[in-house]
DNA sequence: TTGAAAGCGATACCAA
DNA sequence: TTGGTATCGCTTTCAA
């Protein structure tokens, strides 16, 4: 592999000329920077980037943490987040946490030994405080998270909202007996949505005078399988609702499904409401009432978010970014 | 940001000594070894990653080029390919060509850069021709795609039978009108997949002395979208199919959905065959006969080929890995 | 077992 | 406008 050393030679310059070529500086004159030109085609030269990092200390490239690739909400996400990045010039670093804490922690040292510039969350496993001292090693921005009372730029969504008026559909509906679904175990205080959204729930019962039933609560992955499992499990009680909110389509989608497998009708046995409106709400059958959270677009502020912070390297005073959900009406409810 | 010359100096060290123990070399003593862990500790060190890459001329990261992140099919193969880097320790540089030759062509730079040490193509929107100058910039492995003639290690499907036993799989369902639906122009000799398929469906119409008619031939994007304008181009002819073989689950699914639209039964007025396995096919009612193929596992094997190939050295005489197609009938056919 | 120093490949300052 | 050279931070030979 030629460096620029050797395109130097071949053009009969200097290294500094030759690199002044590579970044376009001015004070060069057309006649060397056509010999340049032309001993880097010869040689078919291209500059090393490692090299061009270590001395610009800066990478081009940003970390994205999902937990799971396959999980279209967050392929989405991803999507929106390389849409602005590209058109920064930046690369993406994609890295699974998979839902593990350990392995989140592990990632957070691609900051640390400079390989990004920076890192978008779009789910967090640990908790703040074995996170936020990171900071300091580079720009973190979330993507569709929220910390109570930490400093740190995001974008995100009213999800109390989102719970309520999932909720508020639901009852208006006719239905009294409302289960919940959560993404994930009441004891990981690390991500705040499912928090939230069952804090709308909860608002919307009360306001209507509904009571919560700790049976209706539920726990789940986010994925088609863990749905079957929550209608599997709703079937075996005694005294079962007849709605259920859950925080994605995914899971929706499994319910419906499952619940076509028991022989139960959707909505008139169990009504289903979702939550992200993914392609997959209108392919089901019934399609999916749910709330619609715009995943790209997330992503593509995320995104933007990033490249401000890493601009104006002021990450203070960065506003939160959020954006606004409305529900879908489709079949299921 | 503290360096390895600080490191050395809290230690009373030299940095020769710092970079064994950050590199876990033999020839340390444990006394020197602790002493060094500690500054660093202290230091609160992490070796900058551009300079051991630039030492080193290795980067530890592959880049994987999918069209869309947000196509399951890729986002399965993206998966299964992370799994093994990962084990590997190497990271992954998510590239999206949107399905342009031009972005795509760009990506490829990366290798010329050495901003990664490998490239694992899910698809091919440039001719081989050319392309093929990068393999000497680094390796390339195909995941899930092939190359006429060319010797490039690869992990693929025998696209041709996949392409028979579906479309088989209809007349022997009793279906003599059989339309075919494939991804691309056939304009474009870049990726060789839909070509193979078509000539199995060829071969069983043939076979079973079933003609094959031009207006039966259809070319569509990859997602359910396509799939819907597909149904509706179909409804808008003469003497128009009565089972369609398409490419991909997600088109699958959309010609399903645009028929309950359009009030057609499925699979009494049109049987749809699709491919993959995705869980949609599932999903949809009816779900979906599809030619599955193991996309976690085929991200895998090429993740692992790649990682063989890496270590190896000598990518012009890896076998390609073959994987194997079936069909699973579900109640859209 | 340890250290001195060359070098990976590019950039940018200072001089000319 | 051009060139010499120190520098980015780490690894690795060679010598001690």
């Amino acid at each position: 592999m030629p460096t620029i050393k050797d395109v130097a030679k071949l053009a009969g310059l200097s290294r500094a000329t030759v690199s002044r070529v590579i970044n376009n500086h001015p004070y060069v004159s057309e006649e060397k920077k056509k010999l340049v030109k032309e001993a880097m085609k010869a040689l078919n030269f291209y500059p090393n980037s490692s090299a061009q990092k270590l001395r610009s200390q800066k990478t081009e490239t940003i970390a994205v943490f999902v937990p799971l690739l396959t999980n279209p909400f967050f392929a989405y996400l991803l999507e929106g987040i390389d849409t602005v990045a590209h058109d920064y010039g930046y690369q993406l670093l994609v890295c699974q946490t998979r839902y593990d804490k350990e392995k989140e922690l592990n990632f957070f040292s691609l900051l640390k030994t400079k390989q990004v510039d920076g890192i978008i969350l779009t789910s967090i496993e640990n908790v703040w405080e074995n996170i936020k001292h990171f900071t300091e090693c580079g720009p973190i921005v979330l993507c569709n998270e929220s910390i109570n009372g930490a400093k740190i730029p995001s974008v995100r969504l009213d999800q109390e909202y989102g719970g309520y008026i999932g909720t508020r559909h639901l009852i208006k509906k006719g239905y009294t007996k409302i289960a919940y679904c959560r993404g994930f175990s009441r004891d990981e205080f690390a991500s705040r949505i499912s928090t939230e959204r069952e804090e709308g729930y909860k608002r919307a019962l009360s306001e209507f005078g509904l009571e919560t039933r700790k049976e209706w609560f539920f726990e789940h992955g986010s994925d088609i399988d863990s749905g079957k499992g929550v209608l599997r499990k709703m079937l075996s009680q005694d005294d079962r609702p007849n709605a259920i909110f859950t925080g994605s389509d995914q899971v929706a989608a499994g319910i419906i499904m499952e619940a076509k497998t028991c022989g139960l009708r959707v909505p008139e046995d169990i009504a289903v409401i979702g939550f992200d409106d993914q392609p997959i709400a209108e392919i089901t059958v019934p399609p999916i009432t749910t709330i619609m959270q715009p995943m790209q677009e997330i992503g593509k502020q995320a995104g933007k978010l990033m490249m401000d912070v890493i601009e104006k390297k002021n990450q203070e005073d960065m506003e939160d970014i959020i954006l606004s959900l409305h529900l879908i009406e489709r079949a299921s409810t």
